[in-house]
DNA sequence: AGTGTCTATACCATATAATGAGAATGTATT
DNA sequence: AATACATTCTCATTATATGGTATAGACACT
């Protein structure tokens, strides 16, 4: 609606975790917008500290954004998080495995809460780390039970990607995998997001019926063998039916 | 410059820490703008998830946000905390205390990189953690070798604040107070941020002389006596000029 | 010095895109 | 039903953004 705002959006959104520096040059092909305007932005966001200079004619993201962070790493967890946190705690106690709660966020999952392992070999998974949707148990689960547009819009997005375990991924596998999780209602992966590693994970329902988050608990692949699963999701479906139960 | 694009981050930034949810309305006060000007930016800002509902006629932050603090997190440090980190370790080893790094973000000192002491009674403090530029060691540290224009500024807007201690601000003492820092060379300070705490700061600076950021060792006050602050401070300052000499 | 390449800022005529007041609609609350 | 807000729509006006080009500066290479 507002052209000159959502330009700026753009620039701001052009800085990623793979592209944390960019020239001006470079933010004017991937926006499309003449080189002269992009300089005309980036001095209204640079002045407001929203991108700094970098040095080497890079831009970053700058000072106001890390307030911005802060205050947004606050609310992450929002309502869900007092909630889950203590249920997540007793997950891990009782599997000793690492817990992880997921959110979707525009078009990927962000893991929105962790309780890590105490044991020395474990799946370290931090708040904030964000995936795709088609990668990992807890990404896949929240693909599998959004609403039809979401799911369509990503799997139509996929061109060529990989999982951490090398293999690629088939978009009509991965349909039919959704199809999969719907009837068995919990997620399986292996060496998906990280090598190594096997995860289990359900979906969480307000009493609405309506996705909040994923919940999964995920170790190393030699901690979990398919012997271990059908207690993992007994486990994991109880502690879902408590969050959901507990939300205001 | 771009009017729109500084309103819209005008909207962006009216969300703190202590005010994560806001009305149109109040949005409209505070930025002096007009209501139906506020419902135009936020519109565009709630179609690019940089906003988003948070029911009961509230806005809050949205997953572009989260995303992008993901990016900021990320290069948080830059290139000072690979350099910085195992020298703080290095400190709350010889230590046994808080090793804290922070930095001058637009009028606030931020933690950007911190060692926590290994000891069970002890001060946490975690990255991302925001403290106005009056208040702890590590902070005024940073206050009195920062350029006068924004000493000055900071010093002009305190008005009613207090220590963590209960102790009013006052800024004549705090004026004076600086240039005791200047001439120690250190900062000293007792239950500003975190009642029952105690800091002691150094600056660090680059080779040419100018401000990076404030590096300080705090932990409870019964552990930190006035006998120890000599040492404490010779060992800050071997840290310090350690990591000028490493700075790029 | 001289040339070429790149970043960054300044300029300017044009019309597009933003503006703000107020009306109209929607949604709770009483 | 009536009130109080929250939110969206409409529209005429003009301020504001636009983008092509020109200019100045930095840096590398001959």
């Amino acid at each position: 609606m507002l052209q000159t705002l959502e330009r700026g959006l753009d620039i701001l959104q052009a800085f990623s975790e793979a592209d944390p520096l960019r020239s001006a040059a470079e933010l004017s092909t991937s926006t499309g917008l003449p080189i002269s305007t992009v300089y005309r932005l980036l001095q209204t966001l640079e002045k407001r500290h929203f991108v700094e200079a970098a040095g080497n004619a890079r831009y970053r993201l700058g000072p106001s954004m890390y307030l911005l962070a802060q205050v947004v790493r606050q609310q992450m967890s929002g309502s869900l998080g007092p909630v889950a946190l203590p249920i997540m705690q007793h997950l891990t106690t009782c599997t000793g495995e690492t817990t992880v709660l997921t959110q979707i966020i525009g078009d990927k999952a962000v893991c929105i809460e962790s309780v890590e392992s105490p044991q020395a070999v474990r799946l370290s998974f931090q708040r904030g780390r964000v995936m795709p949707l088609w990668a990992g148990a807890s990404a896949r689960v929240l693909l599998a039970y959004t609403d039809p547009q979401t799911a369509a819009d990503v799997l139509a997005h996929i061109d060529n990607e990989w999982f951490a375990s090398g293999e690629p991924v088939d978009p009509e596998a991965l349909r039919h995998g959704l199809q999969i999780i719907r009837v068995q209602s919990y997620a399986d992966s292996q060496s998906e997001v990280d090598a190594g590693a096997r995860a289990i994970a359900v979906p969480v329902f307000n009493q609405d019926g309506h996705l909040l988050a994923g919940l999964s608990v995920a170790g190393p692949l030699a901690r979990i063998g398919d012997s271990h699963v059908p207690a993992l999701v007994e486990l994991l479906r109880v502690a879902s039916a408590q969050m959901s139960a507990q939300i205001a």
